[in-house]
DNA sequence: CTAGGGTTAG
């Protein structure tokens, strides 16, 4: 007969020492007397037997017993000399493990003279429930070098542990073994192989024992089930799901969370809807993946009728409700509830012992990442540090999406360094956002060192770093890495064009972008949405094709679509287009009256033409309709301190020499041949003001900050919130030459390298 | 057998 290729036979440690068990030497034995009625049992006729009914009766009992309780009856036993019966020794195990203490259970098992398949049973499902598979597997082999035969329990653990371990060769071996040895097959042990085949993606194995099974259960039809939506084929799985003569809750729930996972949501939705029209009673399993459905499809009213749901059948205290509910808020844009959920948990029940708090932490960050609340995350971040939860690799991808967004480069780094450190493996997730969090922070190095650690590259990683070099405006190198992308034959979807047409708008490339929409579309079968309509106006509106791009708004019928408008509005402006400007806003207010951009942007463009009186008009319109502008904002990064400056302020402590700095800088720009573009000031102001509000917007205040704080030749790195005026434009470029200084700044759109009087963007944005 | 958190653009 051939053996199992199983790895490291466990060596049992033989020891008789009781110290192993520490509360014995001074065990209260009177506290329990009362409650466990040990001593009238004895008595009885067959006193073991009575022993190993109350034992079966307490591992039932609820609340479970304490370790107190369990060692009692331990000491009991031993008192009782029954501790040699292998039954009662695997009751008392059995307690021991559903405490969760393994190292007690594994103490026991070492003292026991005599082991059955239930005690080894015991003891290998108790470590492969912990995670521990290795050992799990390490404890069959020695089971079967001690010539103890498993029973079913054993083989479907055993079976786990292989789909854990992700070893198919082992399972196979396990089903060769199990098909030897004549082993009869139950629908338990062979739902277990099904599930392993079906893991696998062996879908001709799981077909072949499904075929050959006498009996099968819910869970049988439940696994072909599975089998069809895990490849994807939801039309057969339905047609399963209709004949399965077992249909019930379970069954629901694997096609409704099977469409989920096939992008399938409205249909999903549809069962969940027929689901409780036949009345079928929601399980917290249902519970869960319908709020995570209600977050997807954002229906907040959904998702509170689920909520209330949750709270009539009492499951409100599992964690993976809660989970769900704090993601189905935060993807709902409420994240006060989140936050309140979040903070109301001290006592959920955590079920199946293998729920952490970590995820909580995890899903709230996601939360306010996703709300575009990157400090709130980031503080979040700090509080679980210091509560001392685990970081995994959800939090920090969340973490580094932060990052990306307030541009922190130093924290980022941080962050990226300690996560290595702990060692853990290669996730897409992760390096594809990292690789954005370095881009958008500026270090293009570090984007593609990024970008080329990445071993398994797929869409996003590749969209990424596509997307990190349209940011720099740098189209060429966009084009040639999609071109990579294709050699690989890698599929870009709807994502990398919007990245590959806006690199070509940012750059100039008209003819490559009109390649590539239409491409997309003839190539790859990819219906453009507003993103690619919006890309081609802005394409053609900042090569001033404004004509142009109105028709092409007109030729696709997307007038309906605020964006292209605002597009547009943009690239008149740039073009000083005023009756342009005037129409595309019309548009604009039409389809988004409250829009402040739409207002900013024509009241802007008149200010330009010195046409006060509408300028002004504009911005009392928005006053009166409780529009306000979002304030534009400038930061700078130093020393791992964040320094922010707005228009004008003298919040900053070292105001005076900023200002200073700054007017004597501008004297000797003058000098050079700088003059103030008092066309880009927005208000109705004389002269002197004019140019007094233009030289101190926010990025200036942070650029010349930069240059005082920092040793001669630091390049000085820049956020803005909003884009960068034009003014600041010329000005950077005349700062970079006479200082010598690289200025690097991100703006909302994309970064501007200022080096020697020149700008990356080449003018052209 | 079935459940929760993450990436890319605008």
């Amino acid at each position: 007969m051939r053996t199992l290729k199983i790895p490291n036979p466990v060596q049992l440690k033989n020891s008789t020492a009781l110290s192993k068990f520490p509360c014995f030497s001074h065990h209260p034995t009177r506290s329990f007397n009362n409650v466990l009625p040990i001593d009238p049992l004895l008595s009885e006729k067959n006193p073991q037997r009575a022993f190993i009914g109350l034992l079966k009766s307490i591992s039932r009992r609820s609340p479970a017993p304490s370790l107190l309780e369990i060692e009692f009856l331990h000491c009991k036993t031993i008192k009782a000399s029954f501790i040699g019966n292998t039954n009662v020794g695997n009751g008392i195990l059995n307690l021991y493990v559903k405490y969760g203490s393994i190292g007690f259970a594994h103490a026991l098992f070492d003292e026991m003279l005599q082991r059955d398949a239930l005690t080894w049973t015991i003891l290998l499902s108790a470590y492969s429930r912990i995670g521990n598979h290795e050992l799990s597997l390490g404890l069959f082999s020695t089971m079967l070098a001690d010539k103890v035969f498993p029973n079913h329990f054993t083989l479907a653990c055993v079976l786990k542990c292989c789909i854990n371990l992700n070893d198919f060769e082992m399972g196979r071996e396990v089903h060769g073994w199990i098909l030897r040895n004549g082993i009869e097959l139950d629908v338990v042990l062979q739902n277990s192989i099904m599930e392993f085949y079906a893991k696998f993606g062996a879908f001709e194995c799981v077909k072949r024992v499904f075929g050959k099974m006498i009996e099968r259960d819910v869970v049988s039809w439940n696994i072909m089930i599975s089998l069809y939506l895990q490849i994807g084929d939801t039309n057969r799985s339905m047609e399963l799901f209709r004949l399965s003569p077992f249909r019930d809750v379970s069954s629901w729930n694997i096609v409704i969370n099977g469409h989920m996972q096939n992008e399938l949501h409205s249909r999903a939705l549809q069962l969940l809807y027929e689901m409780v029209n036949l009345g079928c009673r929601l399980n917290q399993f249902t519970l869960s993946i319908s709020l995570v459905l209600a977050g997807r499809l954002v229906m907040l009213e959904l998702g509170q009728q689920i909520h209330g749901q949750v709270l009539r059948t009492g499951f409100g205290h599992d964690a993976f409700i809660k989970t769900s509910l704090i993601d189905m808020y935060s993807k709902c844009g409420k994240m006060e509830v989140s936050k309140a959920i979040f903070n109301g948990i001290h006592q959920c029940t955590y079920y199946d012992g293998l729920v952490s708090k970590d995820i909580l932490w995890s899903s709230i960050i996601a939360g306010y990442v996703q709300n575009g609340r990157s400090e709130d995350a980031i503080e979040l971040f700090r509080r679980m540090l210091r509560e001392g939860a685990k970081v995994d690799k959800f939090t920090l991808t969340s973490i580094a999406a932060a990052c990306s967004d307030a541009g922190l480069l130093e924290q980022g780094r941080q962050m990226h360094a300690c996560f290595e450190k702990l060692g853990h493996g290669f996730d897409v997730f992760l390096t594809s956002a990292l690789t954005d969090m370095y881009a958008k922070c500026g270090s293009m190095q570090d984007a593609h060192k990024t970008f080329d650690s990445t071993s398994v590259r797929n869409v996003v990683s590749w969209t990424s770093i596509i997307g990190s070099y349209a940011l720099f405006g740098q189209g060429r190198e966009v084009i040639e890495l999609y071109e990579k992308m294709l050699e690989e034959n890698i599929l870009p979807n709807e994502i990398s064009f919007v990245s590959v047409l806006s690199a070509c708008s940012h750059s100039g490339l008209i003819e490559e972008g009109q390649r590539y929409y239409k491409s997309m579309q003839e190539d790859y079968g990819i219906v453009p949405g507003v993103e690619h309509f919006t890309c081609m106006v802005d394409l053609l509106g900042r090569a001033g094709l404004l004509d142009q791009a109105k028709e092409f708004i007109q030729e696709n019928k997307i007038s309906h679509h605020s964006a292209v408008w605002r597009a547009l509005l943009a690239a008149s402006r740039v073009h000083n287009n005023i009756e342009m400007a005037i129409y595309s806003s019309e548009h604009l207010s039409r389809l988004e009256p409250y829009d402040v951009g739409s207002f900013v942007l024509l009241s802007n463009t008149y200010a330009t033409q010195r046409n006060w009186m509408e300028s002004s008009r504009m911005r009392n319109l928005m006053a009166c309709r409780g529009i306000s502008k979002q304030p534009g904002k400038s930061w700078i990064q130093l020393k791992g301190e964040l320094h922010t400056f707005i228009v004008g302020d003298r919040l900053h402590p070292r105001a005076d020499e900023i200002y200073f700095y700054l007017e004597n800088l501008l004297v000797k720009l003058k000098e050079m041949g700088y003059s103030s573009r008092i066309d880009m000031v927005l208000h109705d102001l004389e002269e002197e003001q004019v140019e007094s509000a233009l030289n101190f917007h926010s990025e200036k205040l942070a650029v010349a900050y930069g240059i005082i704080s920092t040793p001669c030749g630091t390049p000085i790195r820049v956020m803005k919130n909003l884009r960068i005026c034009v003014d600041c434009h010329v000005v950077f470029k005349y700062i970079s030459q006479a200082t010598g200084r690289e200025i690097i700044l991100r703006d909302a759109h994309r970064f501007h390298c200022f080096k020697d009087g020149r700008c990356s963007c080449g003018d052209y944005w």
